[in-house]
DNA sequence: GTTAGCACTCAACAACATAGAGTGCTAACA
DNA sequence: TGTTAGCACTCTATGTTGTTGAGTGCTAAC
């Protein structure tokens, strides 16, 4: 048995009515709602086929039909119209998710508080990796006689430091003198790769080479390379899920807070998950807490490589057209914005 | 009408009683429980008086009785006896503090995230106001043609950097002259006096001094400084209220989450609060979303100055001595180890 | 002042009835 | 053969009623 062209409409109407309504939908009311024609008994033929397919539940004999996760992302692939954004929307979001902030890690934030506030859902943002940047240079200076602070600087503009509170004074000449030597040893090298094994094995040769200041600093600077290589996680519009009938019960609730409040966890998710826009439907997501959940994430890149993450979490029930245009426009937008700083350089 | 040593002790059992159990308690089982020889109907009577003078609300004829807001003050003040948290425990606890991070919001927040844990309740902390630590350097780092890192350090080591793309190419002496220029312009200066308005209103002809370049750099510097005055606010143990019974309503969950999602003005209310361990019970708090919960805090300092928060927020059934405890136990640990870095110094 | 005794109150729970939204099936119709 | 009206049936949600038990408040006796 094949999805009829009457088939797929009654499917897509049950579909949007229910992302609207959050209400099982019963054969009359669809009747009248589709004006084709149809009486009901018909529609509840083709329901009965719908479901025997797959697309459809039943919460109870005497309940409306229910779209499934199939169903959804048959929707998803070819059902749903795309939305497109209205212009002054358009500029509305440009404005607020640029105007503000200088700092990737601001922006990103912001951007996160801004998905939740045109969603209704809950939003996250994952700042990029920046495994691949190499260092370009390592810089002591000198606060006071036991405090340095130690600055790293990537390729790509990124800057990372830490005051260091020494256990014995130093002498500026040498602070100065480590500072060349280590930024000739590790320039050009990624930060994933100064970590790992090989070249931290050569650092015991390496201290001895530096003397005792090195033996001080050099544990830091393993600590600040890992803290620049950690992803941050931004998340906002927490409290919308109360709205949601589908959180009305308190467990669930709970649940999905728990799930989303495993910051570890939820970015190693995020992480792994492909470039470009992807949707992931209730039982589609590997993860059996999110096997209740839709999650939708962009990408959006920093110098070229698409390594941030934007998206939104929500019920399988979600407006999978409005949502994902509003993601992809952000993260084009920020992809955008990522993209001028380079091309500023380029004209140089 | 004067509490008596048995109304108080009566008194006493009931909101000990309550905290733990958060069930209303009726007078046979006060009078078993209590084992003073004394009677339900006693009780029953005590209870009356008790409830007349305000410490005791009923939620309905037939339900036992329930603390007031008036009741956790005085047992507060006076009869609840002061818990001593075990040796061990606060081993257990210096070792978490302390052991993994050097940088201050680090710190804070793990801190915060400790204390969630140690007591099951949504724990916040708050990083210290720099308003008064003065300014001690300005240095203006090349990195690229365009790209200039301006960093600002002041008296007590706190760093902030910021990555700024420049719209045109500049000359490396003429970065340093302004750094110079800079930190000798606003050196001893507190943030806060920076930032108001008179030595705003000189920056035009700073500007015209500095030249163009500074021109470029000025907006910066000013936002970079407002980046620094600001309060950071951590967050844990969000979902330990769906453990709590007062929240089991969705209703009220909900509510509670807003508020404490509101950052700014949770920030705001917590500032506001004075130095010390401080306890504000349920409508003590002069914040009308908050009169039924109850805030704990307590101050650490930084370099001597008592400024940073941590605290929790839970229903006013809460175990007041151990929190207290609790919470009075880390700030002291949290005040002694910034003060270290000080001893240090000094010792020099 | 304390206490036993008793009538009274009220939430919580269970048992039952009812309404209504919806289904599935059948038989008739086009 | 697909469509539809009709009808019995199902099941939740809602309301009603009764019962239980924990608890109170009052009174009278100790």
């Amino acid at each position: 048995m094949g999805l009829s062209e009457r088939k797929l409409k009654i499917l897509q109407a049950i579909i949007s009515d229910f992302i609207n309504s959050a209400e099982p939908i019963g054969s009359r009311t669809l009747s009248k709602k589709l004006e084709m024609g149809i009486s009901s008994a018909t529609i509840r033929n083709e329901m009965s086929d719908l479901e025997e397919m797959g697309y459809l539940t039943h919460p109870h004999t005497s309940a409306g039909r229910v779209p499934s996760d199939k169903a959804y992302r048959l929707y998803v692939n070819s059902l749903m119209e795309k939305y497109v954004l209205p212009e002054n929307e358009k500029q509305k979001i440009s404005q607020k998710l640029l105007s503000k902030f200088d700092e990737l890690d601001k922006v990103i934030a912001n951007a996160a508080g801004i998905l939740s506030e045109l969603t209704n859902l809950t939003s996250f943002a994952i700042t990029p990796r920046i495994n691949e940047n190499s260092l370009k240079y390592v810089n002591l200076l000198p606060v006071d006689d036991r405090t340095v602070i130690l600055m790293l600087v990537t390729e790509a503009g990124k800057i990372s430091n830490t005051t260091l509170n020494l256990k014995a004074p130093y002498a500026k000449d040498k602070l100065e003198f480590l500072s060349k030597v280590m930024t000739m040893n590790y320039k050009g090298k990624s930060l994933s790769n100064i970590l790992t094994l090989d070249i931290i094995k050569n650092f015991e040769t390496d201290i001895e080479a530096m003397g005792k200041l090195a033996e001080n600093i050099m544990p830091n600077f393993l600590h600040t390379l890992e803290n620049m290589l950690n992803v941050e996680l931004y998340m906002d519009g927490l409290t919308n899920i109360f709205s949601i009938p589908e959180y009305s019960d308190i467990g669930r609730a709970k649940l999905f807070l728990e799930m989303i409040n495993k910051k570890k966890e939820f970015t190693d998710i995020l992480i792994n998950r492909d470039s470009g826009v992807i949707i992931t439907i209730g039982n589609e997501n590997t993860d059996e807490v999110m096997r209740d959940c839709s999650l939708i994430t962009a990408t959006y890149c920093v110098d070229g490589k698409c390594v941030g993450k934007l998206g939104v979490i929500g019920p399988t029930r979600m407006n999978y057209g409005e949502v994902t245009s509003i993601i992809e426009y952000m993260t084009d937008n920020l992809s955008q914005s990522f993209r001028l700083t380079e091309g500023e350089k380029d004209e140089q």
